[in-house]
DNA sequence: CAATAAACGAGACGGTACGTCCCGTCTTCAG
DNA sequence: CTGAAGACGGGACGTACCGTCTCGTTTATTG
């Protein structure tokens, strides 16, 4: 379904009139794919041009045209082939347990060549609002899934205030994520996660509440 | 100071060997800058060329590439010329309001073609390290300093947690705002900003202490 | 006959040992003839391409290819459709009068688009020997062969000098009016039609004889 | 003069109020027109392609593009540089004898490689009319005024009908010419030269003023 | 009269070349 | 002797067609 986003349709065709004759050549598609990762891993993703992922994978350019909308498109599929159902929300019954599991294993994916290409798309997504609808459809929603689950698991369990406000409380958390990511001025590293984690949950103020409590006394 | 990032230097000259004659047309320089910003607000960053910045402001290529070393070292010098020296920081006495207030006047540079321009320079800052220093000196260091300054006076008046990193705490202010600038999946709203200090203030876990407290009673 | 030298022939499949049961679509055969002689009307020879000879008759390309060696092939029988036995030879028993009715008859269908298609099958023989061969074979020389009668019977019937070189008279009648459909610097009219026949009968020359009987009276 | 016709023009520039500052590097020209001359050679007309002359000359494929509109244009400049100059117009004092050393004189450059470059600018002059004309201007000009001075001469001289249309004398002998090098029905040789000239002279049929001549006697 | 094998429409495929856009560098000439 | 003008070598773009190659789908004998 988020293919449709990336893609020019794979043609699930169900119910058509004209079934046609379709018939991609899977061999085509996986060569262009790996094409693209190795080139993306080799010379990153700023350097990787379409008329090299067609040389380097047997194939004609109007091939690659046919298929993906842009450069993007392709790196996009590459990449979800290496990281399709490789989020899975946690559950450990204390939310801020579960969001810092979340972010070590999105930490672990994007400081390999990947977070590379996240950047990269990122990037493009400035320019081409396909790419940027792609994005948020393919790599976005899923993290942003996952976390809000945890939220709702935690407003249910008392844990978090019932009044907040899931998709504020999501952008809190990976908003430092990516601004580290895109921006370059802090490495993202397990002591990143747990501080933002924390930092998150309790807030920055010092808690007004617990020192009224003692004055009540 | 921060234009020698950004520009080959503008040749102050010291120690040079041949001091001759040189002078740099402030006629030219001003007119790429106005043709730079003119183009960005027409066609968008992505689609600013420097070709296109020298004809329209009727300047040879070699004149802008003699004084800046890529098309985001122009914009952001067309950029820094109509944003200089607007990001006072602001002292209300109450850092809640001063990070409020803070946000507003970003928010009110990113909503219009600034934004689209800073989102345009951080991607091209993925592909040029160059260009990412330069925009973390140029751009980042001043806000990030107002935040700082807030940050810190709130500790010194006991509203902050004296024990917060600070980096962290401003990355939390500005990461969100970042993602959304770059990732458009939300807007850059008032609402956001309010609800964004309040949420960093408080953190998003129910007090216990309050609960106690009732409890108690 | 001729066909063979275009096609790859009909496959009358005489003596063959799988005679089974192969079939040419007549009505795909016509599509493909009707495409071909309407897009040559439309867009000119050079437009004219197998991809949009396929489309516009509902087509395979393999159709296509199946049947014929190259778009010369195609738009070679879609002419000879048009144009077949359009060729009398005259008889009125005067040479000169024989000629011009060839030439006026030719020059009726070169000024029409199958004047332009010729020319294009021209430009291609240039690149492709088989496309020249089958264009000599089919369109030059039923109209040598008309040519060629004529002056034969003006060499029986004491009109012409025995000692013509037949070949040569043709190409004396043909070669200025090839020259001037291929080269375009002058018209196909009836006043060329009328001068050429005149000057190839009589020369260029002043006529010694008829000086030398004037002078003798 | 001619130049004009086939280049986007070389800039004489004369008397225009933006000078500009142009200077075509003649290293690159020359190497342009020398790959092309070669590749001719090797591969024949139909095979040389923008991008191999490109390659070849060590150029960018824009600057061809800048200096020529297309191959055709090149080669055309390619086969001037060679040929140009190459027409004399003879003057023994004799017609015939004049038109058959143009003739000799023509043959010995239509049958290198030359011819197939002429053939395949007539071929692509079909469908490119700049080419046409440009191909008219450079190439059949300086051979149709060649002839037209000697028929002019053969006038005056009392040796050719002095109602001849010039033109179609000119036809009568360039048209069998290129129609045998076009349609390669018969070879471009001396015999041809020699028999074609004399057809021309004397006209095909049997000569009627001396049969008149006898019978008044 | 069912099977069977061809020809069919459709169109994806690996390729070649096109003509264009910009890059960053280099060269000339006018002021 | 700077700076506008813009040509240069180069790399990639996205498109148009080439001729070949599967795909199912007719369809007309022939066994």
């Amino acid at each position: 379904m988020l293919e449709q986003v990336e893609n020019k349709g794979t043609q699930t065709n169900s119910g058509s009139k004209v079934p046609s004759t379709r018939r991609r050549s899977e061999r085509s598609h996986q060569a262009i794919l790996k094409a693209a990762a190795e080139l993306l891993e080799e010379k990153g993703y700023g350097s990787v041009c379409i008329e090299a992922i067609a040389t380097r994978a047997g194939v004609g350019k109007q091939t690659i045209y046919r298929w993906w909308s842009s450069k993007a498109a392709v790196i996009m599929e590459a990449y979800a082939a290496q990281a399709a159902g490789n989020f899975p929300t946690p559950d450990t019954g204390k939310v801020e347990e579960d969001l810092y599991q979340i972010l070590r294993q999105l930490f672990t994916i994007l400081t390999t060549t990947l977070g590379s290409a996240v950047a990269g798309l990122v990037a493009e997504a400035q320019t081409d609002s396909n790419v940027a609808e792609a994005f948020r459809d393919l790599f976005l929603a899923d993290h942003r899934e996952a976390i809000r689950t945890v939220l709702s698991q935690g407003i249910t369990s008392g844990e978090i205030r019932p009044d907040l406000n899931l998709e504020l409380g999501i952008d809190a958390i990976y908003g430092p994520i990516w601004y580290r990511l895109l921006v370059k001025h802090a490495p993202l590293d397990d002591a990143f996660a747990e501080e933002l984690v924390n930092l998150v949950m309790e807030g920055i103020q010092v808690v007004a509440e617990r020192k009224m409590t003692l004055n009540m006394t």
